[in-house]
DNA sequence: TATGTTATCGCAAACTTTCGCAATAACTGG
DNA sequence: CCAGTTATTGCGAAAGTTTGCGATAACATA
């Protein structure tokens, strides 16, 4: 049984419906590289069910990350969703700057999920999380008084300076 | 001088123009008692001048938080917003559940930070930080089988259950 | 296999946030 | 105090995401 199976048979098991759609854009998320956003994810889902609507696919998506089967990323303020690697499980840290998502290993939170639950009784959802910042190739690049280390789009934030 | 003077001087330092509407909305994020809604500091600030657009309070807000004079807080996928205290900095935990805030203080999150910058070189936004999670009164609530611990709006996620 | 229940879908519209642009007003230097 | 420069505003509209609702289809039961 494949995971993708797993996954199906684990949203039966709560109780949801297993529809063509979702396991159209189940398949999407697991057959794509990486992080896909909700657009593309759409388009190629279009390809093959054309009546497929964006609605769906965000409840869709929004739905498997509340049941664990994707992991949402929010990259540069738009969702992106991959596949949940269970056992290779892992967080990101997103450059503001560059907006690549770099992975992060669910090691370096464990201590600071512990804190907060003995000392608020607080459970923070470490199932994902995402920390922005700036990653060292954009660091070094503003040090040199540079742009993004990937020259792409600049970005906003342009005001004085 | 006040801190709200303060502020505008800062603002002006950097280049900004001091403007009516700035003051007004800096005005009434002084004055609201913690965390305003977008749309609130909108309907506030309307009261005094009419004609102020919406457009004009996300921008002001924007810059508010770039230069730090506010501090930025995602409740329920909604930005909210607050006059950063300047020595009592603090971070947020928001629940899930009832969408409170609470404040965290920085001293747990430097020695993250210091890892992130030690083994990635990834430097974290830590200048405001928010965590999701459950606080406690509401991971009880859901314990006993009972909702929300603020019998207010429940939200959705009411799919199968 | 036929039937009932209700989760899910597609569609249209709302909502939150951002953006482009021409007009305005805040600061600068004379 | 006046004129020039340009950051900022208001407006309209777009982009991304969510929601309400009636119609449909997935599952359970017989």
């Amino acid at each position: 049984m494949t995971s993708q199976e797993q996954s199906l048979h684990y949203l039966q098991s709560l109780g949801y419906r297993l529809t063509p759609q979702r396991l159209l854009v189940l398949a999407i998320v697991a057959g794509g590289a990486g992080h896909m956003g909700v657009d593309e994810i759409h388009r190629q889902a279009r390809v093959a069910y054309p009546y497929l609507d964006l609605a769906t696919v965000y409840r869709t998506l929004r739905l498997f990350k509340q049941v664990g089967v994707v992991t949402e990323v929010d990259i540069d303020n738009r969702l992106h969703y991959e596949l949940t690697a269970p056992g290779e499980k892992h967080h990101h840290m997103v450059c503001r700057a560059c907006h690549r998502a770099i992975n992060l290993s669910p090691h370096y939170l464990e201590e600071f999920r512990d804190t907060l639950m003995q000392e608020f009784g607080f459970e923070p959802d470490v199932e994902h999380f995402t920390v922005a910042g700036r990653c060292l190739p954009c660091r070094e690049m503003a040090a040199a008084g540079g742009g993004t280390a990937v020259e792409a789009d600049v970005g906003d934030d342009g005001e004085v300076d």
